[in-house]
DNA sequence: ACTCAACCAGGTACGGCGTACGCAATGGGG
DNA sequence: CCCCATTGCGTACGCCGTACCTGGTTGAGT
């Protein structure tokens, strides 16, 4: 029949209201002791009890601030999202610059927080600084030719690349960090299992991978780069012509 | 000092051995039920108890065919990532051909167990069948005059691709699943912070694409393929010379 | 044929988690 | 000045993963 609970919208409820005592704590403080804490200890680290523990809140007292954990990675997210695009970016006009640009920045900022990627790729509602972040992107690529519908196309379809690269770039070194091992005990952990594959001779390439291809696969920045542009230079390719 | 717990790997260890009595379950079972139960209530819904209620054994039996609960990941991981590629599948020597069919079937797949685009992003250890899958992508684009290092930043360009668009198609109506609205209610929550941004003028080309761009997108296939076939394209311009 | 180490099933318990609920204290608007 | 919206937060519930232990089963070695 009716609703049980509507969910409440966490970026048009004001941070506080006039009447009652002062609130102790904040948005933005909460905002940072998560990342702080994400960041050093990963995602996994994150709970309502350890968050109130850093700012030094009782646990439910939280929930004045925010309707729940899904709100706080919310905070979280658009705070750290900001740093894709500086406050004083300015668009040059060169399409692929920019928006590579924009690329390289949203993938250093990744790395720079771990827990990151796994929620930008799977967050899309609209919160201040995704939207700053997909107005900026719109601008970048206005003026090509192209309709809104497919300027919104153009721009997935770069960060569909990114957010998937990173994220495979980061999954060893989370697996790593999550079981406590260093590369080389996870290597010799996987080891035997690969020598049955390769004895078996049933994955010949593989075999091949493995040996010939033993000097540390190609650098990563190299990987990175060379997928943006291949994305950049398949897009330009189908680009209308310009009249300029 | 020395260690304190190796963690075995999964795929070296034989599922069951000579002696003592009859295993009443197997890997299989807990691996069928697993996803079973993830595409229905989503991956959430997979807890130990949960997983041996439904095969109906003892919550610390399955520790007996599993060391912990990323076993089971694991093992419903490599189940799924079966289907990217058909146990018949033959290359053709066309390498976009090949390599967008399993891009295609890859994001089948994953739209069909929607809990499986953030895990085969993650995950990188290796398994019987992504090793599979990574024999017969590299011999797709095996001849084209590329080391083994290129070719497999090559897969790792279109993969990351894939993976990312899957992931951020599918982000939206997870979040409905989870919230249990649908898409009116939730747009309809969305709408007054939406409005208040259109009204503060700062952001004109999301205003633009709020109004202008109201036809439902671009369809979600046509945006798919328009970003596969630009990094196929993209790659292609880029290939050494062939001598045919 | 007998033994017994190796294996199985699974109960109990511990320390975590998110959060519903209720209560006392507070302080600005009327 | 006083009302009551609002704050801080203690308690409690029902989940979770899994360490540890007991007690039953079985096949290989003698």
């Amino acid at each position: 029949m009716g609703r049980w609970k509507v969910p409440e919208n966490l970026w048009m409820r004001p941070e506080r209201s006039a009447r009652g005592p002062q609130p102790s704590f904040s948005r933005a403080a909460l905002t940072e002791a998560a990342v702080r804490v994400a960041d050093a200890e990963g995602l996994e680290a994150i709970s309502m009890r350890r968050l109130a523990a850093e700012i030094g809140a009782g646990t439910m007292s939280l929930y004045r601030y925010v309707s729940g954990k899904d709100d706080v990675i919310e905070l979280m997210v658009d705070s750290v999202v900001a740093q894709y695009l500086p406050e004083d970016a300015v668009i040059s006009g060169d399409w692929k610059a920019d928006l590579g640009a924009l690329a390289r920045r949203a993938r250093r900022t990744m790395l720079r927080h771990p827990w990151l990627a796994p929620l930008a790729a799977n967050r899309q509602g609209a919160s201040p600084n995704r939207l700053r972040l997909l107005e900026a992107s719109l601008r970048m690529v206005d003026g090509l030719g192209l309709g809104v519908d497919e300027m919104l196309t153009l721009i997935g379809a770069v960060f569909a690349y990114v957010n998937g690269f990173v994220q495979s770039e980061l999954a060893e070194a989370e697996a790593l960090r999550r079981t406590g091992l260093d590369l080389k005990e996870w290597t010799a952990l996987q080891a035997p299992f690969m020598m049955a594959v390769i004895a078996s001779g049933d994955h010949p390439m593989i075999a091949r991978m493995a040996t010939e291809g033993g000097r540390a696969y190609a650098d990563i920045e190299e990987r990175f780069e060379y997928g943006l542009e291949r994305v950049l230079d398949g897009i330009e390719a189908r680009l209308p012509e310009s009249d300029g």
